[in-house]
RNA sequence: GGGCUCAUAGCUCAGUUGGUUAGAGCGCCACACUGAUAAUGUGGAGGUCCCUGGUUCGAGUCCAGGUGGGCCCA
């Protein structure tokens, strides 16, 4: 009837299975014919770069988006299922570089632009195949055939669209960006690339004077001391850039002095003097570093054409700087806003200018005179000699610090200005901050600290450089003249209209370079001719367009990657297809993606529709090692995904990552996955238990269900209803983590509760028609369970559904296909609920006291007492008294009003209902509850258990407190075993007679049978003999002749045969106080 | 320097709107239970809920300040 199950699952063979049974019969596809009319639920994906394999924690955030798509499908929504591949880019172009071995720039031109994009195309087609293989194997389900590219032309036709949007608007502008620069492979590199890449290194630091020219000053305060010819003295660990110099700083608020040394007077700031001065040095006088802004000084290279030059448009002066400090240096600072990111800050804050002195390669430029064609690094030498030459050379010193090196060619980067495109955040008529904010607040943030950093970086962003000189990327579309005369295009037909050659257009093979760098155009007045700037995009353009780009939105839709006959498009109205699927309902990334993705999906989508192009976006922290320690490649200390996927299989991962909490990083190894192993374990041991019994009673599971009248059974599925109402809700509010944790709880209750006190009803009910209810319900829980958590670990829900359905008629062929479970109104039973805990708190207590008493469970006794800290919950125990007398294994249960005789009594006030209505007094109140005397007590504890009101003295006051205002508690006393929690109280008589110890005797004796039989390794159906020899005074023939039936019933002993002590082949054992021998044989099923 | 966030048992983490004796899992010790169970139960050991102050009858929870970690921005 059912595939019998035993022992653990191997996941990654079960889930090879069940990925070939959705491939086979195209569950997916099937799944989407079902919904075709659904209300759309729209997922949109962002792009993974398909630059390498992916790791452990892409599988993560897929996991999220696995388990959102196939719980909305379930409820019969349309999705559109697509996956997005990232393919552009600076990382695309590293890889390709270092994997044809090249150093830079030079090489990849050397290769030709044409091989070399073609390279970057066929990487991330590899990539993007190995991706969607291992997201197959992690179970997510996506239409695989129809991810979208961002290297698609009709990605960079919607982004050239949005450009030009933002040129309408105003807000696009040339201007200086100091970048990392690495002057062997002469180029940029992004802040990503240069992160790990300082080394510890020694340079040839200077220090140089720079005399103060008092009458040329604009500022000059005449209470200092200053006089002409005192110089400041700074300090720099790059030389060349003292060439670029056109301000010292210096901290307002530090004190500085004047000292002699050499024969003449500096001026450096007073916490640097030991470090920064030659011995035999003179302090003269301090002043604060405001009394030193504004004069003027000359350089240490005036001679030079571009210092002379720059000096005639904004003079050089000492400029007051927060940021000055005096952990080395001199607490001056030499400022050269074309040679650091700080420095040009401070020079646009000051209205200073700025100096490039050297070229891409740093050799400096015609304009330094004397040092042209010499290389600012290598050539330092010369630079001292020259500094010398000038008088402004004062000391040379060795200095150890971290310093960014290239990380291809290991080179030493300098910091170099160019020219860039940016967008600006303020400019226009409708600036974009305001509008930006204005989007992103109407936005459903998870948590929602997201949106507040959001919020955070929108107030404060910069204006975003887009450009960036590389090759394999968006070509901007930005066209200029010989007088910088700008043109943005906005698509594919208006190049063609404005094209000199528009044949040249129609042959493009993709809008590429170096192909679309071959076109020109006319400007509008058809003057002149204008070309593209050899820039292409940040790769953030790429993929924030996709809301846009995947839908269509700029009524092309011809090239889009969609399966329109899921979908219901036709060609014909495909152009409303972006209407009805923007914004997205959800998405979903790491945490860092706020300012990345989300932000340029935002700030494209505000720009073309004034609107966040979605509504709901979660965020999820970092992936740590389960030490806690930061996963690096160096390290080794990661997960590799392909390596545990194969090895412990996907779903323990999955269970893993959706028990995580959003709010926290994930520490992730294979302990964490054992350990969500572990916990799934139990939902397959209670599934292994129905398989085995009701294979051997075959129930009728199909067609109508027996009512359930049994206690357990109407528990257990008002169990189900919450369980139901709790994943349903966690998934609809995003709550994620709460998933696996209601789960666990509930299969927690249904095994070691429904199934632990149901076991005899499934071997052998008294009536038929209970174990049938108890076999359809333990079924519908099952296969409720294996619905609610398909979206989290679809295999293993495939798995146990596959074979649960199997006396269904008509189920549907997946899981994955059946509705999303409905809480069931007439199952539901909050109070039955409650009941249960009660229960479990009275046999928590009844095991408690066992343990007290020092009598094992299998020790039958006559009677315990229960008292309950309600009148109410006396029906709890009525109720469940069966259940509890089994557990408890006594004969009788008493429930009693007073437990008087075996309790004192103490008194506390319930505080949330008495708090409220006293306030103050309160405290008096507790006092006099808890101090209460013995009898006082007892008369309180009484009428509050019977809910009667009474009367407490408190301080002069007689007050009038309701039953429920305190909370009873009751001790033990003595005699009985006994044991209290929260008002409730279980007492057992632990006094034996011959028949309560011969009971347990049998118990005993058919617990050694029972491991006997499993020892012989028989089935739980085999019917067996069973051959004993007691010990001589033993009293089990006695227990025999009283409880044989009840042996032989509970061990399926057909025979139960006393033999001699030397009889062969006999064990021996114990039993309570005995020593017997025996042996179990197997009977032949006749 | 600014923003966000976190700090609870040896470890990983829960702790809903403020409520009495702060919980779970893992790990450790003892005992028990067991015709699914590598499961489970009971008991034990293990906590200045980061610190200080405030609001309140009452603070792990709210507020302010501080300390320390993480991330982001500058």
């Amino acid at each position: 009837m059912f595939e019998p199950f035993v022992g653990t699952p191997n996941y990654p063979e079960l889930e090879a299975s069940i990925l070939q049974f959705w491939e086979e019969q195209q569950i997916l596809q099937q799944l989407c014919e079902r919904n075709l009319n659904g209300e759309p639920w729209r997922f949109q994906d962002g792009p993974i770069t398909a630059n390498n394999p992916m790791g452990v924690h892409h599988a993560w955030g897929r996991t999220y988006k696995d388990i959102v798509q196939r719980f909305h499908a379930m409820r019969g929504r349309k999705l559109r299922w697509q996956n997005g591949f990232d393919c552009q880019g600076l990382w695309v172009e590293v890889e390709v570089e270092k994997a044809l071995g090249f150093k830079g720039k030079p090489d990849i031109i050397a290769y030709g632009l044409e091989n070399f994009s073609r390279a970057c195309r066929a990487r991330v087609d590899k990539f993007a195949a190995t991706i969607t293989e291992q997201s197959r194997r992690l179970g997510q389900w996506m239409d695989w055939e129809h991810s979208y590219y961002t290297f698609d032309d009709s990605n960079i036709e919607h982004i050239w669209l949005f450009l030009k949007k933002c040129h309408e608007e105003g807000w696009l502008a040339q201007d200086y960006r100091i970048m990392p620069w690495c002057p062997r492979c002469e180029t940029s590199l992004s802040q990503h690339e240069s992160a790990d890449s300082y080394k510890e290194i020694t340079h040839r630091s200077v220090y140089v004077k720079l005399p103060i020219l008092l009458n040329q000053s604009s500022i000059v305060n005449r209470q200092s001391s200053i006089q002409e010819g005192d110089s400041f003295l700074v300090w720099t660990t790059t030389p060349w850039t003292l060439t670029a110099n056109v301000a010292v700083a210096l901290h307002p608020d530090l004190t500085y002095v004047r000292a002699r040394t050499d024969d003449m007077v500096v001026i450096l700031s007073k916490g640097t003097v030991a470090t920064a001065l030659k011995p035999g040095y003179e302090v003269l006088d301090e002043m604060p570093g405001r009394d030193l802004i504004g004069l003027s000084y000359s350089g240490t290279f005036d001679d030079l054409p571009v210092q002379q030059k720059m000096n005639e448009q904004t003079p050089r002066r000492s400029v007051a700087w927060e940021d000055v400090g005096e952990e080395e240096g001199t607490g001056i600072v030499h400022i050269a806003p074309g040679c650091g990111a700080e420095d040009y800050q401070l020079g646009q804050r000051e209205g200073l200018g700025f100096i490039v002195p050297v070229d891409t390669e740093a050799r400096f430029l015609s304009g330094c005179g004397p040092l042209a064609g010499l290389h600012g690094l290598e050539d330092v030498e010369t630079i001292f000699a020259e500094l010398e030459k000038r008088d402004r050379l004062y000391r040379i010193q060795r200095y150890k610090h971290s310093y960014p090196h290239c990380w291809r060619c290991a080179h030493e980067l300098i910091f170099y200005a160019t020219q860039e495109w940016f967008i600006r955040a303020e400019a226009g008529p409708r600036p974009a901050r305001e509008r930006l904010r204005r989007a992103a607040r109407e936005v459903q943030w998870i948590p929602e600290y997201a949106g507040k950093r959001m919020d955070d970086w929108l107030s404060n962003m910069g204006d975003w450089c887009i450009s960036r000189k590389r090759f394999w990327g968006l070509p901007l579309p930005f066209y200029q003249d010989e007088h910088g005369n700008l043109e943005v295009i906005g698509s594919k037909a208006e190049l063609r209209e404005r094209a000199v050659t528009p044949e040249l257009v129609d042959s493009l093979p993709e809008l590429h370079r170096p192909w679309i760098d071959e076109i020109e155009i006319l400007s509008q007045d058809g003057k002149s001719l204008m070309r593209r700037v050899p820039e292409v995009g940040d790769a953030w353009l790429d993929a924030g367009i996709v809301p846009f780009s995947t839908l269509g939105y700029n009524g092309n839709t011809q090239d889009l990657r969609l399966p329109p006959e899921l979908l219901g498009y036709m060609p014909e109205n495909a152009g409303n297809y972006w209407r009805d699927w923007y914004p997205a309902d959800f998405i979903t990334e790491m945490r860092e993606q706020v300012r990345l993705w989300f932000f340029s999906m935002l700030f494209m989508s505000v720009a073309l529709e004034d609107r966040a192009p979605y509504k709901t976006a979660m965020v999820y922290e970092t992936m740590l090692d389960e030490n806690g320690d930061r996963i690096s490649k160096a390290k080794g200390n990661g997960v590799p995904y392909n390596e545990a996927v194969s090895k412990v299989g996907a779903d323990p991962m999955r269970w893993t990552f959706a028990g995580n909490l959003l709010t926290k990083d994930i520490r992730f190894g294979y302990q964490p996955i054992q350990e969500s192993q572990r916990r799934l374990l139990t939902l397959w041991n209670v599934y292994s238990f129905f398989v085995t019994y009701a294979n051997l009673d075959k129930p009728k599971l199909d067609g109508e269900r027996e009512e359930a009248r049994n206690i357990l059974d109407r528990w257990i599925l008002a169990r189900l209803q919450q369980l139901t109402e709790q994943v349903t809700t966690a998934i609809n509010s995003f709550q994620l983590g709460n998933i696996t944790r209601s789960v666990e709880s509930f299969v927690d209750d249904l095994s070691n509760w429904y199934v632990r006190s149901s076991r005899r009803r499934f071997w052998k009910s008294e009536s038929d028609q209970d174990k049938q209810a108890a076999y359809q319900t333990l079924h519908h829980v099952l296969l409720t369970v294996a619905k609610l958590i398909a979206p989290v670990i679809p295999f293993t829900a495939e798995a146990m559904y596959q074979n649960l359905k199997r006396p269904l008629a008509d189920a549907p062929l997946s899981v994955h296909l059946c509705p999303w479970p409905e809480v069931t109104d007439t199952w539901r039973d909050e109070s039955l609920i409650r009941e249960v805990e009660d229960v479990l708190q009275v046999v928590s207590l009844g095991h408690s006291a066992r343990k007290d008493s020092g009598v094992k469970v299998r020790q039958p006794l006559a009677k315990a007492f229960v008292q309950t800290p309600t009148p109410a919950q006396r029906t709890s125990v009525e109720n469940w008294r069966e259940t509890i007398l089994d557990e408890l294994n006594v004969k009788e249960l008493e429930l009693l009003d007073d437990a008087g005789e075996f309790v004192t009594y103490s008194l506390k006030a319930n505080l949330p209902k008495l708090g409220p209505k006293f306030g103050k007094q309160i405290g008096a109140i507790r006092q006099a509850l808890e101090k209460a005397a013995p009898e006082e007590a007892r008369r309180i504890g009484k009428a509050a258990r019977r809910g009667e009101s009474f009367a407490l003295q408190v301080g002069d006051a007689a007050l009038e407190l309701a039953a429920d205002e305190v909370l009873v508690q009751t001790q033990q006393q003595s005699g009985y075993s006994f044991a209290t929690e929260n008002g409730w109280a279980v007492a057992l008589d632990t006094t034996l007679n011959q028949d309560l110890l011969d009971e347990g005797l049998a118990r005993d004796f058919v617990r050694a049978v029972q491991n006997a039989r499993k020892e012989a390794g028989f089935e739980v159906s085999d019917h067996i003999a069973i051959l004993l020899a007691p010990e001589d005074a033993s009293r089990l023939p006695d227990v025999f002749e009283k409880f044989g039936d009840y042996i032989q019933q509970e061990t399926l002993a057909d025979e139960l045969r006393l033999v001699a002590w030397d009889y062969p082949e006999l064990t021996e054992v114990k039993i309570g106080e005995e020593t017997v021998r025996l042996r179990v044989e197997r009977i032949a099923n006749s």
